[in-house]
DNA sequence: AATGTCCTTGACAGCGCTGTCCGTTCAACG
DNA sequence: CGTTGAACGGACAGCGCTGTCAAGGACATT
């Protein structure tokens, strides 16, 4: 075990005070370039460390960023993870991950950690982002937050997302264009804002190529890998099928795509499979599928850094929020609609 | 935001000094019942919560445990986090996530987190695990760790883990046991230790049963979908093919499932696969892979168990480690060999 | 030369808690 | 009845760092 070295040795071996040591260690201007450098050398030359306790008990900062998550897929969620641990790193800050279990007693499991934990911010993924306990929760104890795709009440606090409508109204267009006109469509979890998000854009699509939307092509889903299944089995079931399925996510998408295998329809000639997310799973079948790139990593380490540059919202200013791009992934499961 | 309480104020208001509280929230020994009981009520009253920074700069507890990895299964980790989490949570200690990057630096991502941080110890999922610069990095700053289903060097620290070559025994039988004879093996990541054991278990349950191992039967993969993809297409491309694959891992089971559908093999009758892990994606095919069950989420709490019950080797004695029970899960993509 | 202003630096007091050490009480013992 | 030691409670000194405040020096202004 190396001896543990405080800001004290460093500051005798660069010959001025704590002060200035701890003055160099967070950028303060008015340090003279020549102190500066000593106090780094010094630094560099005792491998010191500052300890992270030690500087959140006495300042401000407490280096400790919160994720909560209660998502059921774990592609997200490690991806969330490592998008922010990417930024929080470089400025020597650490993640604290924290699940959620909606279905429990949530002020119960949130509370306390806030307490405990001085975090300086908490990134909030859906469907926490509208969780109305942990938003309340957060702005008592008054720990900032970025939430990510929130669905609604924009203006409460900053957020980070992308154009979910407008994703939703490309995959739609991009059927359309190859030729499909009878398109099943199958709603995300309702809890999630981008649900909606997506099947209005689908809805547009589908208006502005003046196509009719039949009841009947249109199933809500839950994001699960089963309740796609059980959509596709409603939308496929009859003699009457539509030409391609869009479904709101990867994990439906592959639900769909197992109920099209065990009728040995051949996809896409067939029937055309988009999904959205682009998770690992979206690689992980034959054919691939066409899906969405969400830019999960680059909208949680936007949310970290809007953290760390200490967000707060200026009474009337609008938040620093952020609209992330996406990209259209086109693979094998979407091709010309069957003559 | 509500106001900061601290330590003194529960003091004045149960009428003890400071440490006292203090004993009470450690559980320290030597508190008369009576005041322990006054002081707990005004815990609950002010509704306190102990700062955590606090007590780790005073005390030897920093209350933060990490979880390394560098894990391509967003599943694994997912489930590694969930299980630690849950007994660190009702011992108010945190989870601290850190992906560590094994194609950079790793010294220079772990010393500076383990010198700013001092975590109360470390949980090592594979491979991780057996990563020397890790372990000699933890040693060196005398921060305990314990090793999940580590490859080798088992006396060196406390580790969990299940009997991968039981059970990769245990899954070869059964496909014998439904009159296979010519099983293709496909070899997990060379890296991580399991993948060996499970070799080894399959090696021992085909030997018993007098059956040959074709070396054109055994294929090196990856861990991944695509070493899987391709290690199937090597095993099936011929005309003569195994009746059933036996997949070291279900994203590689998941491959060999997208070649059979390819080629329009019929998943059991013509061909049985298994898989292992029972990932989120083993139900997310269809037929349903038959895999193994392991206890991710028991190895990670065992794990936390023992770094907060401060696990120290004492010298000579053996590590506190445990072996956990896994289970064989059959589902429809294993059936009986074609006749 | 005197004054004002900025830049640079350091002394010092905690942050909220635990570890150490010591004093007090009280029961059981010789 | 005095003695001993366990049980119990408290005073105090930091843990390693940052915030506050003020001092000293460099430089520009009058």
């Amino acid at each position: 075990m190396s001896a543990k070295i405080t800001i004290h040795d460093v500051a005798r071996e660069s010959g001025v005070s704590i002060k200035t040591v701890s003055r160099v260690l967070n950028r303060e201007p008015n340090v003279k370039a020549d102190t500066r450098d000593r106090v780094q050398a010094a630094v560099a030359a005792l491998n010191y460390r500052p300890n992270i306790s030690a500087r959140s008990l006495a300042g401000s900062k407490a280096y400790l960023i919160g994720v909560f998550f209660d998502n059921p897929s774990p592609g997200y969620v490690t991806d969330v993870q490592l998008g922010a641990i990417a930024r929080c790193r470089q400025e020597g800050y650490h993640l604290i991950v924290e699940p959620i279990d909606s279905t429990a007693d949530v002020e119960d499991q949130v509370a306390p950690m806030l307490a405990t934990l001085r975090m300086d911010g908490v990134i909030l993924t859906p469907p926490l982002s509208d969780h109305p306990v942990v938003l309340a929760a957060l702005e008592r104890e008054g720990v900032p937050y970025v939430r990510i795709a929130p669905g609604g009440d924009m203006d409460r606090a900053p957020w980070v997302s992308m154009d979910d409508r407008l994703a939703g109204y490309e995959m739609t267009r991009h059927l359309i264009d190859l030729g499909h006109k009878d398109i099943g469509f199958i709603i995300g979890h309702p809890d999630h804002g981008a649900s909606h998000r997506r099947h209005q854009g689908f809805i547009d699509a589908m208006r502005e190529a003046g196509l009719a939307i039949r009841d009947d092509r249109v199933e809500q889903g839950w994001f699960s890998f089963r309740s796609g299944f059980e959509a596709a089995e409603k939308l496929l079931g009859g003699s009457d099928r539509p030409t391609a399925i869009f479904a709101s996510n990867d994990d439906m998408a592959l639900g769909v795509m197992a109920v099209a295998n065990r009728m040995r329809l051949d996809v896409p000639a067939q029937l055309s499979i988009a999904g959205f997310d682009d998770t690992p799973g979206a690689r992980i079948t034959w054919p691939q599928l066409t899906t969405v790139r969400q830019p999960i990593q680059a909208m949680a380490g936007a949310a970290a850094d809007m953290l760390m540059q200490g967000v707060e919202r200026e009474a009337g200013a609008p938040p620093p929020s952020r609209l992330l791009d996406f990209e259209l992934v086109v693979r094998e499961s979407t091709g010309r609609a069957p003559s």
